[in-house]
DNA sequence: CGTTGTGAAATAATTCACAGCA
DNA sequence: TGCTGTGAATTATTTCACAACG
């Protein structure tokens, strides 16, 4: 029954928060800190302290009581546990728009991930350059793969191809995917799915901006909710 | 004590998948489908039925027994939910290149959002055009929140210009916030805030890649882990 | 019938509050 | 003294399971 379970114990959120975690202590390792407190690094990750040594205590006892943290220890405590001992090498399948824009972005290497290749189905876009990769294409795949030894790929597909494009990845034996397709993918169990939606996540703020503005026209005098 | 809290009650987790329900009643109504069950509205958005049931539940009483929920009317129904009856506009900070690819993104149309301005600090990008608008000053940003109208922004700026934009978005009147630069933004409590970190989201992917490898060179004879 | 809507149970995540230690 | 690490309490979310109902 619980073989599929988390087989080490760091809950799911925990595992969300620690690369948040590991930018905050780079940053304050090149701020010269050699330590900081939970209260600190809750600051500099954007959450409370008390989940901060909640988080930290799944990894293990590594601070020092009355003292704090040691920067740059920590840091290598959770690389370690997150697998970011080395860079980890990523596919990005679409290179459009967005799949240029992340295949040029910059800000990667910092954080262990490495661009190895960029895949299209456009024949207009294969052999084009994109943020210093040669486009291939995408019925190279299972070669891209092979080759570069990609275990991460990123969807930025238009929605109707994204299926397809999973399909092709997971037969390449990918099993981590970060999807931008606004559509639900259809995947082996084994296969680890996240999902990215701008869109999504701008109706989000929209429905809390909705409802401030409800609140707001709501306070005077008091008018029956219609409907 | 409870005046900030969720006045309307619907759960946050339950608002952030309204979006997605969305999404997957429109893609089933160009389907033709003009009902559907939990089941399938589940399938659509890639979560389970018992959860959409749940979900639905906190908006009212739109299904028939026996027969499920009509699609278009459900879809409306949780439009005027997360606002979505008109557009929202909103205001792109940042036209490099992850900037342009939202300013160019056809997708957003059909989702109730509609980019009104994109403006950037960078002399050499303002008065350029990115998806069809012209980049206008960062400085101008109090007269274009207020000459269009917006109630939305996204950063994508680099990191160290993130908390500099919000201050002035939050000057300007702007009180939600869809950041895609890697930094935590200090803001006051009545602003709105969600934030999208795509090196986060590889290196989640990467700490269970990282188990299953670990676990798979498990079962064969213990024998350390190579390199 | 088949499917919704929902209490109740189970699970997960957060927050509290403080003992324990450098 | 000051801050960690952690049980216990609280709150949130998911899942179960089934009565209600068109």
């Amino acid at each position: 029954m619980t073989i599929l379970r988390n087989p080490a114990g760091i809950p799911d959120a925990t595992v969300a928060r620690l690369p948040l975690y590991l930018r905050a202590l780079d940053e304050l390792a090149q701020q010269g800190k050699g330590v900081c407190s939970s209260e600190h690094l809750a600051a500099a990750a954007g959450v409370n302290s008390a989940i901060v040594r909640k988080d930290l205590s799944h990894l293990g006892s590594y601070g020092t009581r009355g003292v704090g943290y040691d920067v740059a220890f920590l840091a290598s405590q959770i690389a370690t546990v997150v697998g970011r001992t080395q860079p980890w090498e990523v596919v990005i399948v679409g290179a459009g728009h967005l799949g240029s824009a992340l295949a040029a972005y910059q800000g990667f290497g910092a954080r262990g991930v490495k661009v190895a290749a960029v895949v299209d189905a456009d024949p207009r876009l294969i052999g084009t350059t994109v943020g210093g990769h040669v486009v291939r294409s995408i019925d190279e795949l299972a070669d891209v793969v092979e080759q570069t030894g990609v275990s991460l790929a990123i969807i930025a597909t238009p929605p109707a191809s994204a299926q397809g494009v999973a399909d092709a990845l997971v037969a390449a034996g990918i099993r981590s995917i970060l999807n931008f397709a606004p559509t639900a993918l259809r995947l082996p169990d084994d296969v680890d799915l996240r999902q990215v939606d701008v869109a999504a996540e701008l109706q989000i703020l929209g429905y809390h901006a909705h409802r401030r503005a409800a609140a707001s026209s709501d306070a005077p005098a008091g008018e029956a909710v219609t409907s």
